[in-house]
DNA sequence: CGCAATTCAGTTGTGCACAACTTAATGACG
DNA sequence: CGTCATTAAGTTGTGCACAACTGAATTGCG
């Protein structure tokens, strides 16, 4: 293991060390290092959580976010598209299709609102809400497979809230100029 | 907040108790909503991360999964498209476009192996091995965007590291029958 | 009222993820 | 040697994520 550079890959990075944001004396080398691993711990685990629901899920006729969506909707009821956008923090590009292929499953309706004809509210049917018992079943598996005990989900959970929160912050700086 | 159920939405989840993965007396209608959370957490961590990476590599006209690849790539030098799959949990399904990709941006190159014709190798080319420069700026940035200190993103990767592991296992035994 | 700006859902186009399949090369075995 | 199982890469089809845009409804303001 640990297979040291290629011939002719080591690319010395200008010694210029910004003080501001190296939290450690880390050789500028090592961050791509570094970097590598945590960047795809976060891709794999994500895409890992992805599988196991996926194969949880196939039996009750969802995917992962269609049951994210499904979750919102056992919750709350009748939901505006927009606020369904809020709690998964997905645009309605993406969320329109997803609504088509549940509406087509006979899982929800969608209603245009009478107040607001901008506005389309959606709800489960009766299929839809009935799912609900067979889905009550998918969160302790999933709970068994992760092998975590739940004070360490939920102590992940916040770690995994404050990341997001940054980066949502950081994205907001970084986009026109502020730089 | 805390908005209740609409009318007609509680479900009455059957009180049967299997007592070998409840980790705590967590009554079964919380769970659902338990879950809610945490899957949301992970599912909107993931998306943030890869918006932040989205803008940082949008000047490097890379997106996030083929800076992962080019990751490899700066790294090991001339990866066989099997070798950079195990390393990125992608199968060529994935892959293939990708690298497509990547050529057709002239930051790669593809060369069917002579030991194997099955095989085929990509390296990077000049271009993409200038790239790397570029590039070594991305992690730090990462960082500061997160807010979290070294430490903290070390010890979140673990727990990442140990999630995924335990999801694999756990999706492989869900799989055919095992049950 | 009349008109501009905003809001909301939907569409289009690109790219990733993955299941299922195809094709070609390799290796094992009789 | 010939046959068959295995392996590697690629292709096809479905679905999600997101940027950019369209179009209709609403709101704000003069």
């Amino acid at each position: 293991m640990t297979p040291g550079y290629p011939e002719g890959m080591t690319t010395e990075v200008p010694p210029s060390a910004p003080p501001d944001t190296a939290p450690d004396a880390v050789p500028e080398e090592d961050w791509l290092h570094l970097e590598h691993q945590i960047c795809f711990s976060l891709h794999a685990a994500s895409r890992a959580f992805n599988g196991v629901y996926r194969v949880l899920l196939k039996e009750l006729g969802l995917t992962y976010p269609q049951y994210l969506v499904m979750l919102v909707l056992w919750e709350h009821g009748r939901t505006p598209v927009k606020r369904l956008g809020e709690h998964l923090r997905l645009d309605s590009g993406t969320l329109s299709p997803l609504l088509k292929r549940l509406e087509a499953a006979g899982l929800v309706r969608r209603e245009r609102s009478t107040r607001d004809e901008r506005s389309v509210e959606v709800l489960p049917t009766g299929q839809g809400v009935a799912l609900r018992e067979r889905a009550a079943l998918v969160p302790r598996r999933i709970m068994a497979a992760t092998g975590f005990t739940l004070e360490e989900i939920v102590d992940l959970r916040s770690r995994l809230d404050r990341l997001t929160g940054a980066l949502d912050a950081a994205a907001l700086e970084e986009a026109p100029d502020c730089g």
